[in-house]
DNA sequence: TCCTGTCGTTCCGACTGTTGGAACGACGTA
DNA sequence: TACGTCGTTCCAACAGTCGGAACGACAGGA
């Protein structure tokens, strides 16, 4: 049951979990567009919005029209997601530095398995910016921060990443394995990530560098968020040179 | 149905979020460990188990003997709930500042209804600290943070709380509706918030001042959180005026 | 002004998904 | 060796969930 990975399960549970996390996503919202969203009977929706606020995940933030939107309880699960060591709170300065000597976005994305979760943002002032979501999730092998880390990850993990599939999510995605061990070793070789090639977003390059523990383990990564139209391959080693020395900067303060 | 607090609910939906908040709690945690804590049966909370990971909020940690921990799924969902505008953010480094000017541990408490999360934590160095997990929930009309929020909000909004309920957690928690309107009438006066009488917690004293939007709302709060054996009621006019003006600091960022 | 579309909410019978006791092999300890 | 506890699996009985249908309230257009 617990790798059939798609086969039995709570049918309920999964349901309500769905709805709180397109309540996140969306608030605040009503129930008939949750339930156009999420393709499901609005009474049952009705029903599982008044179970999350039982369980004090969800409040009606507007009352006159029936609003609703999280309470603070997230917070406190999503903190010890996080670790409460706080590489966070440790990146945030070197991020505000990193985000004004380039004058670009700066994501600070950390790895979950053979994916990535952009947990801070600092953006540049240019007029064109790229953007992302806080909380997004994205993969490992299509990101410059992935790459940054995958390069530091021994090969045996990177093949198991391989093997689990490689998803396409534009035309540039790399989904051949043989040009992913490339890339991992074009990326060891300089010492940063470029995605110049839109591999995840459309329109959007980046720079990518692995932030480690003691023991060289990539937890996380800063990667300057640039759109391409914007984006001068030519510029690539200052900016990757800088992001390599934020980042190493942070590892440096992990204990 | 959405109002009968704790009438109706999907019960295997219920029940599969306590499981998430227990392995919150208590990460890495294998079933029967959860199922003693839970007091449910081992096979239903497996099969919880199994549902969350499903839904991609739980995995096992340690393979060997099947400890479960949190994905990184819940950050997002935290950091939509505290918010993207970035209180945390704006708060930190004042925060930082106060730990270092009075050497003592600092909390950032958000208000969340009728109360408070603390999501943030500042240590002093001091030999003898308090200590309180983040993500905890404490109340509002028993903690200086709370305090200093309630006296910022207009009598109506008081008089709402006190109708919901005060809650002993000491043997000095204020309970009596008079007493708490007295001594809000203090904090205004103050304009931070004295807890000398380990209202919460024992043996823990605090300092309080809130931090508000642009129209005075109330958002959070600083406390200086002392140990009640090195507290000493003299310090409190210094250490509330350093306290005010970190908030005040935070409160000036604010949009 | 009436009408129509959409909103949030409530109800209830049919039925399906959930429940949890029991039993398993593996492991660690006395 | 025997015992306790671990995580895991199975399945029949049942309790809980499901979702269509209908409600009053509201907003905008004809």
């Amino acid at each position: 049951m617990s790798r059939a990975a798609g086969e039995t399960g709570v049918q309920s549970a999964l349901s309500t979990l769905r709805i709180l996390e397109e309540v996140a996503r969306r608030q605040p919202v009503g129930v008939s567009e949750l339930a156009r969203i999420a393709e499901m009977p609005k009474s049952s929706v009705q029903r599982y919005l008044a179970t999350l606020q039982q369980a004090g995940w969800l409040r009606i933030v507007d009352t006159g029209r029936a609003r609703w939107g999280l309470t603070a309880k997230p917070i406190g699960i999503g903190l010890r997601a996080a670790g409460e060591g706080g590489l966070r709170e440790a990146a945030l300065p070197a991020m505000r530095a990193l985000s004004r000597e380039t004058d670009e976005t700066v994501h600070l994305a950390m790895r979950d398995e053979n994916s990535l979760v952009i947990v801070a943002r600092r953006d540049g002032t240019q007029t064109v910016r790229t953007y992302v979501e806080l909380g997004t999730i994205a993969p490992v092998h299509g990101t410059a921060s992935g790459l940054s880390i995958l390069a530091k990850l021994p090969d045996a993990e990177v093949d198991a990443i391989i093997a689990a599939g490689l998803a396409a999510h534009t035309d540039s995605t790399i989904v051949d394995a043989g040009a992913l061990r490339a890339e991992v070793a074009a990326t060891r070789e300089r010492g940063y990530a470029v995605n110049a090639a839109s591999w995840w977003r459309p329109h959007v390059a980046a720079i990518g560098a692995a932030i480690t523990d003691r023991a060289g383990h990539p937890l996380a990564a800063f990667a300057l968020s640039i759109p391409t139209v914007r984006f001068d391959p030519a510029d690539a080693p200052r900016l990757g040179a800088l992001a390599v020395a934020a980042a190493d900067q942070v590892s440096d303060l992990l204990d």
